[in-house]
DNA sequence: TTTTGAGTTGTTCGA
DNA sequence: GTCGAACAACTCAAA
């Protein structure tokens, strides 16, 4: 009979786990956590917390069929041999992964264990499709979006998710950490309420969610996915990074919706492709390696980055006096996500009107989201700072008011993370410094004290970020997108 | 090889 | 208040 080691990563998972079916099949099965602190890109806090949640949720799953979880610290290959050695087991199996550094690594870690005699098995379900096999006609890989969705769109389906093993087979005990041994989480840590108020870290509930967005959700999303004050979109995605649920899952479950009619294809579509984005971000880092370090576009060398501590204070602390953007701040740091459109205009904000460096923010959201994503994170901060594969037009910058205004038109939203302008008329909910005193007074609101004045003026910023990039774009012209 | 059409997400200004 | 034009220039993908 065989023994193999499923070596969990981002598939924290029983179900559509190809690996840990085909070692159930095939014989014993020693599930594996490493936390190795010493390759890739270490997750955040945020992060942590949300890990430590669903491993102690994958330990209730498994132990529920039968085996149990082994968690270790310490790299990668030494503990795989150590584990090995215990078990007596022949096969290793994991989750392919795509953050450059660690795929090299773990390409390493394969050869030396096949030349060692074990047998290696790789899956690909991180994501929908093989980034080798996405290519423009001429064979190269795509740098345009709308061509490469248009591209997955004719490709084969994607597989069909498999079911969860009804059983599992394991050994006899071994050496395992327990979750809290881990130190995932600082003990106490006060911040770690918000997060658990607001999430359900489970794997079931990564279930629930879909099926209910399914139903619920997806026949409104082309019209609520961009409304902040609604639950117009799926929230998902920090199960999507933890691999509690697969994309061929959602990308089936969706379709199923499209079958039976339910929702319009619109909607679908809409949907569709926001898992596509997901897909030619992660593609996209494959091509350019050093997407979460440098901006695409080298002109972006010679930016003129402000060194500005008060401000990049102000923006993660939401004290920066426009309520949208502060409102998506405070929403961040109390429930470690922060709606899509808001991202876009906070993101915006840090770039264009403080004119701070993109990878300051990414630092920041790297720390704070659940959800925060190698490649999602360093695809979108480029493209809000017009530095990416797909650059924006250099005078697109938000105004934060008008994005308040037309996606947040009653203020909910901002009342929501902003009690203390709660009191506000809706006209003013979004620039209260144009609120006629008495409607301050009447509100409660002191500017300047109970909550800040605008620490930029927006039409003065737009203008220096215009200036800026103009400055940036007269160094020589630019060799753009050199891989 | 050359050519052509198109490219997530916006804002401002003036009629 | 609403509407259309202007805001640049360039790369990519495909015919």
């Amino acid at each position: 009979m065989q023994t193999t080691v499923i070596l969990f990563h981002q598939n924290l998972r029983v179900a559509d786990n190809a690996p840990l079916a085909r070692a159930a099949e095939c014989g014993r099965v020693v599930p594996l956590f490493i936390l190795d602190e010493a390759n890739g890109r270490q997750p955040g806090a945020a992060s942590r917390w949300w890990l430590r949640e669903a491993l102690a949720d994958l330990q209730k799953n498994l132990s529920r069929l039968g085996t149990s979880l082994i968690l270790r610290r310490g790299e990668m290959i030494t503990v795989l041999r150590n584990v090995l050695q215990e078990t007596g087991a022949q096969t290793v199996a994991w989750q392919r992964r795509y953050e450059p550094a660690l795929a090299t690594h773990d390409m390493g870690i394969a050869e030396a264990l096949r030349k060692g005699g074990t047998e290696v098995f790789l899956d690909d379900g991180f994501l929908l499709f093989d980034p080798a096999a996405v290519r423009t006609g001429a064979g190269n890989p795509f740098r345009v979006f709308t061509p490469f969705a248009r591209a997955c769109f004719a490709a084969a389906a994607p597989t069909k998710p498999i079911a969860a093993p009804k059983v599992l087979r394991g050994v006899a005990s071994i050496a395992s950490e327990t979750v809290d041994g881990l130190n995932l989480v600082p003990r106490g840590a006060a911040w770690t309420k918000g997060l658990a108020d607001a999430w359900d870290v489970r794997e079931s509930a990564a279930q629930d969610h879909v099926a209910a967005f399914v139903a619920e959700g997806l026949p409104h999303y082309a019209s609520d996915r961009d409304r902040p004050d609604r639950e117009g979109t799926s929230r998902l995605s920090p199960y999507l990074h933890f691999g509690q649920i697969s994309p061929r899952q959602i990308w089936h479950a969706v379709q199923h919706q499209k079958a039976a009619g339910v929702a319009a294809h619109t909607a679908i579509e809409r949907y569709l492709l926001e898992l596509l984005w997901r897909e030619f971000s992660w593609h996209l880092l494959q091509q350019y390696p050093e997407l979460a370090e440098e901006a695409l576009n080298p002109v972006f060398a010679h930016f003129p980055w402000r060194a500005d501590q008060a401000g990049m204070k102000a923006w993660q602390r939401g004290m920066t006096g426009y309520p949208i953007v502060d409102a998506g701040m405070r929403q961040l740091w109390q429930t470690g996500w922060m709606h899509n459109r808001v991202r876009m205009v906070v993101a915006s904000f840090l770039i264009k009107h403080l004119l701070i460096d993109w990878r300051v923010g990414d630092a920041w959201f790297w720390d704070t989201l659940v959800d925060a994503d190698l490649g999602a994170n360093a695809a979108s901060w480029q493209w809000v700072a017009g530095c990416g594969a797909d650059a924006a037009p250099y005078f697109r910058i938000f105004n934060p008011i008008l994005q308040g205004q037309k996606f947040d038109p009653h203020g909910d939203y901002v009342r929501r993370y902003v009690p203390e302008l709660a009191g506000l008329a809706t006209a003013y909910i979004h620039a209260p410094w144009l609120a006629p005193v008495d409607f301050l007074a009447k509100a409660g609101i002191a500017l300047g004290n109970t909550y800040p004045k605008p620490i930029v003026d927006h039409s003065f910023a737009r203008k220096r970020a215009l200036a800026a990039l103009a400055e940036c774009k007269g160094y020589g012209a630019p060799e753009r997108f050199s891989p």
